[in-house]
DNA sequence: TATTGTTATACTCTATAACTATA
DNA sequence: TATAGTTATAGAGTATAACAATA
């Protein structure tokens, strides 16, 4: 695409991206959590990860990649991670020896509502300056782009 | 802190974290938008510097730091290969030889209105499944949560 | 052949901290 | 001393692609 180099450069909305917005929120917001995760040698990625295993009881490597969005390789360097930590446990399925099944131990379940505290602390510390109304409109919102997008992990309700 | 290892483990609203929801969501759209600019060569951060810079015609890095909330090694990082691509340029200021005064060049220019169109065209990709009044209702959320924790690249309305 | 999972590699984004050069 | 900027290092997060084991 070429742009006449004489013509007044009008770019249109420059500023109007939601897209931007959203990227420059939700950074400070993950930001801060996982500065605050870091007082329990956790990232926020192995939050999440600790977080769909503990309202599915069991799962493998596959479907936690499915529900997450991320690559089979992602879950695994963040599954060995939480191994190492003592969170997690994999063993083999009896039905098929190429399926690997996850499940917290109880270190990790322990670990669940600390790192909830946090989490809960964070969204606080970022949503409180909404009026409930509001915080619901968000949800609601995001709800509605995670949906209409395949977003999966979405909670049951 | 610990818990009771006997007692029922009941993790309040484990599924209700506005920072989780904003987080997929936001990863989604930065992350499509990432993959479309790879076909001009661009990354996020590089089109964020340059949107600025164009928004500013002229600045630091130290401005560019304060303003995104990144720091001056982020910033230096992002400006080396914006200048190895030849979108900007550098020069030292004649007021204090310590400062850098960036801008754009002529490629630079040009190349904003085609990087705009692919934030254009990504932006109506996620979020043209809302209404124009859900759109405004996020713009408002996003800007007034922006504003409270002093996220500072607000463009000028 | 297809699938599950791992590993190797690489890139983006970001931070911390040591450093250089100016002021 | 304080400030502007760079550089070195590190780590999170992610992807791609080659690979091994199993089906």
């Amino acid at each position: 695409m070429e742009t006449n180099p004489g013509a007044p450069l009008f770019v249109s909305g420059l500023e109007t991206h939601l897209g931007y917005w959203l990227r420059q929120v939700s950074n400070a917001v993950s930001g801060s959590f996982a500065r605050s995760l870091k007082s329990r040698q956790a990232s926020v990625a192995e939050w999440v990860l600790l977080r769909s295993l503990f309202e599915r009881k069991q799962s493998t490597p596959s479907e936690l990649a499915h529900s997450l969005t991320m690559t089979r390789g992602a879950i695994s360097k963040i599954v060995d991670r939480l191994q190492t930590k003592g969170w997690i446990t994999c063993k083999t399925s009896s039905d098929d020896n190429r399926v690997q099944l996850l499940a917290l131990t109880g270190a990790g379940r322990r670990a669940i509502p600390i790192l909830a505290k946090i989490a809960d602390e964070n969204d606080h510390k970022f949503f409180s300056c909404l009026d409930a109304g509001e915080r619901s409109e968000l949800r609601n919102l995001l709800g509605k782009l995670a949906g209409y997008h395949g977003i999966r992990d979405v909670p049951v309700e």
